[in-house]
DNA sequence: CGGTGTCGTAACTGAAATAGTTACATCGCC
DNA sequence: GGCGATGTAACTATTTCAGTTACGACACCG
């Protein structure tokens, strides 16, 4: 299993959203995004959940209820998405405290952060350069510039 | 567990062996790096097996065996030990095929790996710029520089 | 005011991966 | 041949992910 699938999840339902949007459509249900990423709706009903605690989608009840955008395509970044829905850090330290009377397991974890806290910028910068308006041109287009 | 610990464990097994390599010891055993990490040996030979295999360091047989390292500290950056012990990208796409006949689900999967390349891409780049060396010195500093 | 359709979430399952452990064959020097 | 360490296979406990069923909550509409 390794990586899990939760930002790809996250970016099709925006980008599906998006699309659907740019036909008139600006309400959804999850049965409806569920079909097009191919799961069960409760699987996108939980991506739907977090996207909605970070301020990207907004759930309504009643007759006529669904899922909708609360911002423009061009104003999500998958940065937006990645922190919506990714808890863990990209790389673990280790999983028993290392051995305090060596000088290497006594002072490497703080090193190691550090090193890690880099890759993670690196990765957020490259994540916020591009946006769901992006992801759904280069859908489209069968690339993503 | 969610993110995994190899590349941890791997950075501080080399980093233990640049120590004890700057006291003039440079062939050490499994079980010697084991009580560092505060791990199981066998935890540790899997690592080293990787870092065999990307020629980082050697296994010697026979009486006073054990590991070497093939290549001084600052000749070995974080980037080379990521991609001898991690295999699989940092996100995965769907887990199922999405649906072809979707706009979306049929042309999403590329637009997204282009995404993804690019912050593989960023997290090669960070890691790269940090060595062995580098770490070592952060490490008995109590911070990187 | 009750029916209807969807949200929201708990609970359970199967599959997979990590890391820890035991066990043992292999290797090469002494 | 003895010895000490490598190199791996095999097994386990723990955790996570994603899929699924189930059902209460909600708000509109006739």
């Amino acid at each position: 299993m390794a990586a899990n699938s939760r930002l790809t999840v996250a970016v099709h339902v925006l980008t599906w959203m998006a699309l659907v949007k740019g036909r008139g459509r600006d309400v959804v249900t999850s049965d409806q995004i569920a079909d097009s990423v191919n799961t069960n709706p409760v699987v996108i009903r939980r991506s739907l959940g977090e996207l909605r605690k970070a301020g990207l989608v907004e759930a309504l009840h009643g007759a006529g209820a669904g899922w909708r955008l609360l911002r423009e395509a061009d104003a999500i970044t998958l940065l937006d998405v990645y922190r919506a829905v990714e808890t863990e850090p990209l790389f673990a330290l280790h999983r028993a405290e290392p051995n305090q009377k060596c000088p290497i397991g006594a002072g490497i974890r703080p090193a190691l952060e550090e090193v890690y806290g880099g890759a993670e910028a690196a990765v957020h910068g490259a994540l916020g350069g591009t946006s769901i308006a992006d992801v759904l041109r280069g859908t489209l287009a069968g690339r993503t510039g």
